[in-house]
DNA sequence: TATATTCATTGACGCAGCGCAATGAAGTGT
DNA sequence: ACACTTCATTGCGCTGCGTCAATGAATATA
């Protein structure tokens, strides 16, 4: 399961690519400590309360994290994707689970290290605050998609964030027919938990946008936009649908949005 | 409006209490930069897509981010209490506005000065990371509070919230006859945008918790708690109102809970 | 003191979404 | 080919909350 690199260099630059400029030596040392993982969907890799011994980075796949609730909900807080970073840097208990939502690639490290790196390396802890920093800022733009008050709304906000964030080798942003096409990565059950609704109501979400001409459902899991604009506009951020209109008009085959 | 402290380590230490650890040199040079700035509830200190200037420290009141949405909708992503911190450490504009709430004083540096400062001092930047480390969680156990289907839920999870994390100063969680009290810092309105709901269901989720006989509304702004671990269960979290009965029973005066 | 303004509250009504339940569709194992 | 499991979809009744509107209470202004 687990599979340590031979050339450290190679297993950190090549796998979280944020970390490419950093100094050859702190790469060299990162690369000591690197262990790649390969989990399955579903399988979870830290329950709430744990002591997590390890920092990991997403180099493929989905994972989610969520918390389950004393009166049986489940939420999910947040997806990490390819380049996404996870565990504690400091010696706090987990205050979520993290799961896998897809089968997923990690590169892991022991956290005792990973601190005393951190601590020599100003670049490295520089890269890791930055990376705190947008990710409140996702945090919060992820509150107001949830602040929506229709399912309707969120999950077209959420199919939005598709197109910007979650976009790459899991979440197929393609084009057919001069359509865009979105490929839902998690299922209709992690949706619900997602956008703080029931599954049934996903499915009714989905199918009044495809009624209302903004998609079209062709597999439970991809859909094809009809209008970016409209379904920007029914997620309440007109201008993003034009940012992303003028973005995806330029762009050919399977190039990163952003 | 502005008012440099003339004794940078007074200004500083006194100021911001999380600040007290770091070494002398460090404060002194912070305090060089620091600026105590007053601000009147509803005054606008940044708007989304501003590029901030400063960093700056509440010491005082309560300040709030917030998103005006294109089609009208205001929505609270988050308060700021004494030792919060706002800005962006870096170049990036700001992705909400931030207004008071409450009358409030602040502790503000110029970034630049205080990026380089930061640079230059290991200790800064730890204790910026942890703060924004922090951040993080508090932003996702919001969500988990938000994420309650029913208003009356969010209300309870709220308080609290209230009760741990903002009490303090400005939200005085006090006791009286025994019992209890919570003051709301902010009104009704600000607290229907925090919680994504409309001011008339937030008093009426308010008068159906007293009706079910969880709280006393003694003026708009305080109630009295009857039962913690009722007002608990209601917001989903019944270990959270153990935790907080033992608490609160250990506890005399003003002295702060957690 | 009288008036205006802001905020909290209460009522009436309609609708969106939840809960439960049944059906359909797709994949898995024997 | 079969049952079995998992997931998506659809129907229906119920309820919480949004919406609109009116009233009350408290503070500010003249």
């Amino acid at each position: 399961m687990k599979n340590t690199s031979a050339n450290g260099r190679v297993c950190v630059s090549r796998m979280i690519p944020s970390l490419v400029h950093l100094p050859d030596a702190i790469l060299s040392e990162l690369g000591q400590n690197c262990q790649i993982r390969r989990v399955a969907a579903g399988q979870v890799l830290a329950e709430a309360g744990d002591h997590l011994g390890m920092i990991g980075f997403v180099t493929k796949g989905i994972l989610r994290m969520q918390k389950t609730l004393p009166d049986g909900r489940q939420h999910v807080v947040g997806l990490l994707v390819a380049g996404d970073l996870f565990g504690r840097v400091f010696d706090e208990p987990m205050n979520f689970s993290i799961e896998a939502a897809t089968d997923a690639t990690l590169a892991t490290f022991r956290r005792t290290p990973f601190e005393a790196l951190l601590s020599r390396s100003p670049e490295l802890e520089r890269l890791i605050l930055v990376h705190f920093l947008t990710e409140i800022d996702r945090a919060r733009d992820w509150m107001i998609v949830l602040s929506n008050p229709r399912v309707r709304g969120r999950l077209a906000g959420f199919l939005l964030k598709l197109c910007t964030r979650f976009h790459g080798g899991d979440t197929m942003v393609g084009s057919v027919n001069g359509q865009l096409t979105i490929q839902n990565p998690i299922s209709r059950a992690d949706l619900a938990n997602l956008l703080g609704a029931r599954p049934e109501s996903i499915s009714r979400a989905f199918h009044a946008l495809a009624d209302d001409g903004i998609l079209k459902i062709i597999r439970p899991d991809l859909v094809a936009v009809s209008s970016i604009e409209d379904l920007a506009e029914e997620a309440g951020e007109p201008e993003m649908g034009d940012k992303l209109a003028g973005v995806i008009a330029h762009r050919m085959g399977g190039k990163a949005l952003y």
